[in-house]
DNA sequence: TTAGGGTTAG
């Protein structure tokens, strides 16, 4: 019997499938349960240099000599070797000597199976699936072996697929198998083969085992059957501490972490994983305060443990505390690296994320997979093309260039970014492509704009899955064609809620609010997300009452609201100027960590200025720190609306200053605002200046506010030949705007010449009568006033109502012009009495021109008329206490009798009274307004 | 077999 080489460890022969092929006796024998090559006279030299891992000499000697008595019991300890130093080019050196001199022992299958096992423990799956494809003969354990490594490289897919091959064949799995198939069924949510391979482990008498009856709980809790992975675990005759962590992370990432900690205090022997697995369990959820509590307490960390409390305060956006954190821990690994770039990628923080990289890479730590499916979201979110280029290119200097995650990855950023060529071309290039790739195909053409090939791809895709389905619903819903989105909807195979929510989603964003409730109502189960779609849908059109009871309702149900919710309620907020509403709404925000995101922020800034507070307006815009466009133009045309030009466009001047560059909106402001103070050549400069400075060309609303710029400041004719020379075709805003300034300029040419062009145009639009019977009334002629009425009633079109709103006490109260449906009704009508006998006394008598008059389209008493804001205003008068301001808003805009008659109403009870029209703000104190008269 | 980091759809 030969001398056995000094073994490391007894698994030096393991061919790492998890069953050893040979075991040691006593007496230092060898057993053998595998084929076998026999044992020859060990070269001592060789075997010295091996053991000592001196890889190259000990290549070089089997190079330089051919026929030195090696057996291939030293090949396989060489090969043991580059495992043990992860040495990858070295053995595939070996690798490829065995297969040229054509041992007889290389193609056995135990040998074979050391191969995949190197192949697999230095990294490289596809070499080690190459020499899988190539065995003449398998056994369990070289299914195991790539199957294992399939599932723990993060390609769970793979291993599923082979273990149906494997089944197929005819080779058995065992506890091994299990082991590595049921994470991989966890990992991708496939309960029902879960459920298949629970059978199996039942007809194969393995549910006694504690391993893969553990893996079997985990598996049923990670796919969401959180029930049946408890009546397991209370079954279980013996339990070990992976039963127990696998249990509670179930309860934690299913966010009932009241019972994941009940289970974690009643577990006997809690280890680092346990509290791990609380901690993330926390932080995932948002409760970072918990979740730092218990590593603050755990009794020992360990990397995993760091990287989970970074993580969540990353995932959360508290990225301050992530790297104060990231900074402090004892040591990191590639998973510490990436939770921080993925936290500054999906916080939108693009350059510190590739700046975090490069640092990776300074410190010697390579990036992997991971690192680069999580950067480059973040270039496509802000259609980085460039970064995403950089990023592409160290992704082809790296060895995942050929990972199918990486690659839709990639061909996602390039779509997003707008080049569809080079997403093409990548996802052309893929070796393997999965329903992400293809997916992220799909929506990059539909989101250029390419629909046909969408749907082309769509069709020749090999395997639909939800997500594709989700995603033509999605296309076809924000084009308003909900009829073909609603034919998608009804002819995939399984629905989830993203499902619901798009079709949601498009009835709401289209309008059809009675619809996308019936889904909403009908849908098995609703999330932020589907809340949210309906708060908007009901804010943007114009429904705020709605929108702000059905955020009410998304409290009581217990959903949190997220940035988005805020970003949706905050618009109808201001458009009822609900400010104690909207202040209650800002601490939510604050509490929820979200006043960071300039979204909501600006959200904010546009909601106080709406309200009328624009000193808090201006408040929440200085602590942003990082102002976009939106949040500028926001801060400009709340200072617009409330008549300061000056510091409307003082803050145009500082946000160029600034670097963020003006867009059409910011334009619309600062014209706004000049045709509001009747800054004509200013208007006219700026006007100019954005096509000539900043390339950015008029579209209708800035003819429009030209129009009204020029027209108010009583320029009609001017502003008439203005449109004429458009160089696109007026739309009816912009002789809407004309005509409004003829009633105020008493033109009653150019406004029955613009009025019968808005008859032609529009017809159904109720706006032009009302104000051509304005014009005709102003001057008196009621016979025209008559006819035009008739003229209306004949045609069928009625009247908008005006309407206007008063916040008391975080409550809105809604009037309508001559509301007799309040319940208190008679105490505002009696009121309003008692203010027209106090402004009689005072001098007052209502001009019959301007009681007749009507700005837009109100009905009306003869002498005193009740208009919506005077019902609003008396309700206010008697239900908050004197001195305090009271505002108003109103949907159209005032009338002359209401605008003088508040004026002194003002004076008269001493009280400031803002109201909001449909056009900007009055301020009225002591018998003024802050318009000047000029609206 | 349990804890941390990732790609597509709303």
């Amino acid at each position: 019997m030969a001398t056995l080489p000094r073994l490391k460890t007894k698994r030096v022969f393991d061919c790492g499938c998890g069953r050893s092929g040979i075991t040691m006796n006593n007496n230092g024998h060898l057993n053998y349960n595998h084929t076998m090559p026999p044992i020859s006279h060990l070269h001592l030299n060789l075997t010295a240099l091996c053991t000592e891992g001196r890889l190259k000499e000990s290549l070089q000697i089997l190079l330089t000599t051919h026929n030195l008595p090696v057996d291939s019991n030293t090949y396989l300890q060489l090969l043991h070797t580059c495992i043990a130093n992860n040495a990858l080019s070295q053995g595939k050196k070996f690798h490829s000597l065995i297969t040229h001199r054509r041992f007889e022992f290389a193609t056995h299958t135990f040998f074979q199976n050391t191969l995949i096992n190197l192949y697999v423990k230095c990294g490289s799956l596809v070499d080690a699936r190459k020499v899988f494809d190539g065995m003449p003969e398998r056994d369990g354990c070289s299914w195991n072996a790539m199957i294992a490594a399939y599932r723990r490289d993060g390609y769970p897919q793979n291993a599923l697929i082979l273990f149906h091959e494997m089944q197929r064949t005819g080779v058995q799995p065992d506890e091994f198998t299990f082991a590595s198939i049921l994470p991989a069924c966890a990992k991708i949510g496939a309960l029902d083969q879960g459920m298949d391979i629970h059978k199996s482990l039942i007809k194969n008498g393995l549910m006694l085992n504690v391993v893969v009856v553990s893996a079997l709980v985990d598996m049923y809790a990670k796919c969401g059957s959180i029930r049946k992975a408890r009546e397991l675990f209370d079954k279980m005759s013996q339990r070990d501490a992976v039963s127990w962590n696998a249990m509670i992370g179930g309860y934690a990432q299913n966010g009932a972490l009241d019972e994941a900690l009940r289970l974690f205090k009643e577990m006997p022997r809690r280890n680092v994983v346990s509290w791990t697995t609380m901690i993330a369990g926390y932080a995932q959820n948002g409760v970072l305060d918990e979740a730092l509590r218990l590593f603050k307490e755990m009794p020992q960390r360990n990397v995993v443990s760091w990287n989970a409390i970074i993580a969540g305060y990353a995932q959360n956006g508290v990225l301050d505390e992530a790297l104060r954190l990231f900074e402090e821990m004892p040591q990191r690994n590639v998973a510490s690296w990436n939770a921080m770039i993925a936290g500054y990628a999906q916080n939108g923080f693009v350059e510190k994320a590739t700046e975090t990289l490069k640092q990776m890479q300074v410190a010697g730590v390579m990036p992997n997979s991971t690192t680069f499916a999580s950067i480059l979201p973040a270039c496509a979110k802000v259609r980085a093309l460039q970064q995403g280029m950089d990023i592409h290119q160290s992704i082809m200097d790296s060895e995942f260039s050929s990972d199918v995650v990486v690659g839709s990855a990639l061909v996602d950023m390039y779509a997003k970014c707008g080049s569809m060529q080079k997403a093409q071309e990548v996802f052309d290039k893929m070796s393997q492509r999965d329903e992400v790739s293809w997916n992220a195909m799909i929506a990059g053409y539909a989101q250029n704009g390419v629909l046909n090939e969408a749907l082309r791809l769509f069709k020749e895709m090999p395997r639909r899955d939800v997500v594709s389905w989700n995603t033509m619903i999605a296309i076809y819903a924000q084009k308003g064609a909900l009829n073909e989105a609603l034919g998608f909807f009804k002819e995939m195979p399984q629905r989830n809620v993203v499902s619901w929510n798009a079709m949601l989603a498009g009835y709401a964003q289209n309008g059809i609010l009675v619809k996308a409730l019936r889904f909403f109502e009908e849908m098995p189960q609703r999330d932020v997300v589907s809340w949210n779609a309906m708060i908007a849908g009901y804010a943007q059109n114009g429904l705020g009452e709605k929108a702000l009871e059905t955020f009410k309702q998304m409290k009581l149900s217990g959903i949190k609201p997220n940035s988005t919710t805020f970003a949706g309620i905050l618009p109808a907020c201001a458009k009822m100027g609900a400010l104690e509403l909207g202040m209650d709404i800002h601490q939510s925000i604050i509490e929820r960590g979200l006043i960071s995101d300039v979204v909501v922020a600006s959200a904010l800034v546009d909601m106080y200025a709406k309200c009328g507070s624009i000193q808090k307006a201006h408040r929440v815009f200085d602590k942003i720190s990082q102002r976009d466009a939106v949040s500028w133009n926001a801060m400009i045309a709340g200072y617009a609306m409330h008549g300061s030009r000056k510091d409307a466009l003082r803050l145009f001047e500082l946000m160029k200053d600034s670097g963020t560059n003006p867009d059409h909106v910011s334009f619309l402001c600062v014209l706004f605002a000049c045709s509001h103070a009747g800054l004509v050549d200013e208007g006219c400069k700026y006007f100019n200046g954005m096509s000539g400075s900043y390339s950015i060309m008029p579209v209708m609303d800035h003819y429009a506010c030209m129009v009204d710029l020029l027209s108010r400041a009583g320029y009609l004719l001017e502003a008439l030949i203005f449109i004429i020379k458009m160089t696109i075709k007026p739309a009816v805003i912009v002789w809407m705007c004309l005509l409004g300034a003829c009633r105020s300029h008493k033109n009653i040419e150019i406004g029955v010449f613009t009025t019968t062009l808005l008859f032609e145009l529009d017809p159904k639009n109720v706006a032009p009568y009302v104000l051509l019977s304005n014009i005709y009334a102003e001057m008196g002629r009621w016979g025209d006033v008559q006819k035009v009425r008739r003229l209306m009633k004949d045609k069928g079109i009625k009247k908008i109502p005006g309407c206007s709103w008063i916040e008391v006490n975080k409550i809105v109260h809604v009037f309508c012009v001559g509301d007799r449906s309040h319940p208190q009704t008679q105490e505002v009508y009696a009121k309003l009495e008692e203010l027209s006998e106090e402004m009689r006394a005072a001098g007052y008598s209502p001009d019959s021109k301007h009681v007749l008059n009507d700005v837009e389209e109100e009905e009306k008493e003869l002498f005193l008329c009740h208009h919506s804001e005077k019902l609003a205003i008396a309700f206010g008068l008697l239900n908050t206490s004197p001195g305090t301001a009271i505002r108003v808003v109103k949907n159209l805009r005032v009338c002359v009798a209401c605008h003088t008659a508040t004026k002194l109403i003002s004076k008269i009870v001493a009280r400031e009274i803002v109201v909001r029209d449909a056009n900007r703000f009055h301020h009225f104190e002591q018998g003024q307004c802050s318009c000047g008269d000029y609206w």
